[in-house]
DNA sequence: GGGCTATCGCAAGGCGACTTGCGTTGTCGA
DNA sequence: TCGACAACGCAAGTCGCCTTGCGATAGCCC
């Protein structure tokens, strides 16, 4: 029995067209994504839980990445805080535990994964600049505790950014291991202690 | 026309079993896998490249996944030294140097995309088995600068470890920028300062 | 309200991964 | 040397991703 929203949908459109149709795809994705995780979420089941046909997803998204890739971005982009306590080693554990916890989300594994897949050209730079952008927002952090002297000013941002965002990555994608509050602490005392002034 | 060991093998054999089909396939995957990357090696090229049936593969192997796992762990073993310069910098510079070397490889980031994709229990844990054991060869070259008196006592190698190492793999799967020289010097001068003694 | 067009449903089909049942051939041991 | 059995080839088929051509319809504009 399928759910339908209390709208003004009397009979419920026997073919949804344009946003409508955009609309319930997307909502079905993310529903069958959250539940039964990347495999879950084939075409055809995507189709059938919107109650259309696969040849729309394919015409309107081009491919399942694309699909999958959209309905994750509506989804996961308020997940990275910018923490301003004015003490730069607190600043940092708040913005990697945010992301330790999006990435202990179903849906973050999920997004990791869309993000290796095999791409052309244009995916995969919309990629870069996905994760370009939030290394960027993170170097902020940084350079605001440049500019109060709390570390010293020669000091490479972006290194510390990687050093700091890339083993929580690594050890979902490759290693298969939690990122612990003990490893983040460990993690971001020897960035601190290697930005601080000597 | 195909190329055949001078043995004793007279009008060559019209089916290969055994060790010797196994060899004829892992070798064929290895080179479509240099030749044309992850998506050139489908079963049935390099099934046709090796002179054996698609069937074969499938007995032999379980799935493409294990027969590339397993062409590419032939392959990609000799591939992290264990450099022992007396100074920790240096020793970090050239391991990550190679590291970032075999990444550069064709077979490098096939061999990343291999151990993220979709995996059973058992598959997982031969992959971080093989990252951890990676990991910890690397954490060596830290306890060796410990047991010198170049770092503190206290720090956590795992930590810098990692903080050296994902960085690599992160700009490969997901920021698709290249290593450059610079960079790791960079990573490395964090890292090392973050090590140093106050 | 009637007509037009972009949009959608549908059927058919290609491709690659993977499976299964059966016929065929190597190879090793009696 | 000669079976016998394990190992391979082959054919047919399933499933998911993806494409294409055609007919049907929803919705907007007049």
């Amino acid at each position: 029995m399928p759910k339908e929203k209390p709208e003004t949908a009397p009979p419920a459109p026997l073919r949804r067209r344009g946003a409508a149709m955009r609309q319930a795809v997307l909502a079905a994705t993310v529903q069958l994504l959250a539940e039964g995780g990347l495999e879950a979420a084939t075409v055809a089941a995507v189709a059938a839980a919107a109650g259309v046909h696969e040849t729309s997803v394919y015409r309107n998204w081009g491919s399942r990445e694309q699909l999958l890739r959209e309905a994750l971005a509506d989804y996961s982009d308020q997940a990275m805080p910018l923490p301003d306590t004015g003490n730069l080693r607190e600043d940092l554990r708040r913005l990697l535990a945010a992301l330790a916890a999006s990435l202990a989300t179903p849906e973050g594994p999920a997004l990791l994964h869309l993000s290796l897949a095999p791409q052309t050209l244009e995916t995969r730079q919309s990629r870069d600049a996905y994760w370009a952008d939030r290394l960027e927002r993170a170097e902020l952090l940084i350079r605001r505790a440049a500019d109060r002297g709390e570390i010293r000013p020669d000091s490479e941002p972006r290194a510390a950014v990687e050093a700091l965002m890339s083993p929580l990555f690594a050890r979902h994608l490759l290693l298969g291991e939690p990122v612990t509050p003990q490893f983040l602490d460990a993690l971001v005392a020897l960035v601190v202690d290697g930005l601080a002034p000597r």
